[in-house]
DNA sequence: ATACAGATCGGT
DNA sequence: CCGATCTGTATA
């Protein structure tokens, strides 16, 4: 599997996030190599999204990552304690990125349930398996993705992504983005995606 | 200096 | 449906 360079991150947000369903997101940690298939995302399109962090060009210390080159984390609180973390698409300036809302443990599963649960695994049933990564805060929980992890290059460190097989295009869902309620127009842009035939999939369309 | 709301989750 | 929990951001 091959490892992805700049230049597959420097395309918009939309296109980003369509293209990184099935690839594999890989973590080095001390608790060994932990990945996961993705398999639901979110773009998230800069200056004109409403729901965006960086709407109408916010330029911040947390937003500051989504300014630089693409290819990179942003990783942020939410809620004052879980963590999303989201991958920098488009050009130096252009503050776009991708939400990483669900994965499919592909390896280091007992890793991931003792990072979400201080629990071993073999005695996990499958309910409690999807519900290792199936949304944003509990995939970090899992992929032992914290703010630390704020603003790495995927390029070159011990978080980046592999190319894998993609899914069939009539296997892809396409719909509107979850909890942005307060984002007016935005609420209705077909921005997020996932794979239908996934268990791991965080919320369904109804 | 202060107010306030949030790209979530787990329990009721 | 509700509360947890705390930081980022805007306003003054």
């Amino acid at each position: 599997m091959i490892k992805l360079n700049r230049d597959f991150y420097r395309k918009s947000s939309l296109e980003l996030a369509k293209n990184l369903l099935g690839y594999h997101l890989v973590h080095i940690t001390e608790h060994g190599r932990l990945i996961g298939k993705i398999v639901e995302t979110e773009a998230y399109m800069g200056i004109h999204d409403k729901a965006a962090h960086s709407y109408n060009n916010t330029r911040t210390k947390r937003t500051e990552v989504m300014f630089g080159s693409p290819g990179h984390a942003y990783v942020y609180l939410i809620y004052g304690m879980y963590n999303c973390m989201n991958i920098v698409a488009a050009e130096t300036d252009i503050p776009q990125a991708v939400l990483i809302r669900a994965i499919e443990p592909v390896e280091g599963m007992k890793s991931m349930a003792q990072l979400r649960y201080k629990k071993n695994l073999y005695e996990f049933s499958k309910k409690e398996i999807v519900g290792l990564s199936n949304g944003p805060g509990k995939l970090c929980q899992a992929m032992d993705i914290s703010r630390n992890e704020n603003g790495l290059d995927l390029v070159n460190s011990k978080l980046f992504l592999l190319e894998n097989d993609p899914p069939a295009k009539s296997d892809i869902v396409t719909t509107t983005r979850i909890n942005i309620g307060y984002a007016e127009e935005a609420i209705d842009f077909p921005y997020r995606f996932y794979i239908n035939s996934s268990p791991h999939v965080s919320v369904r369309v109804k």
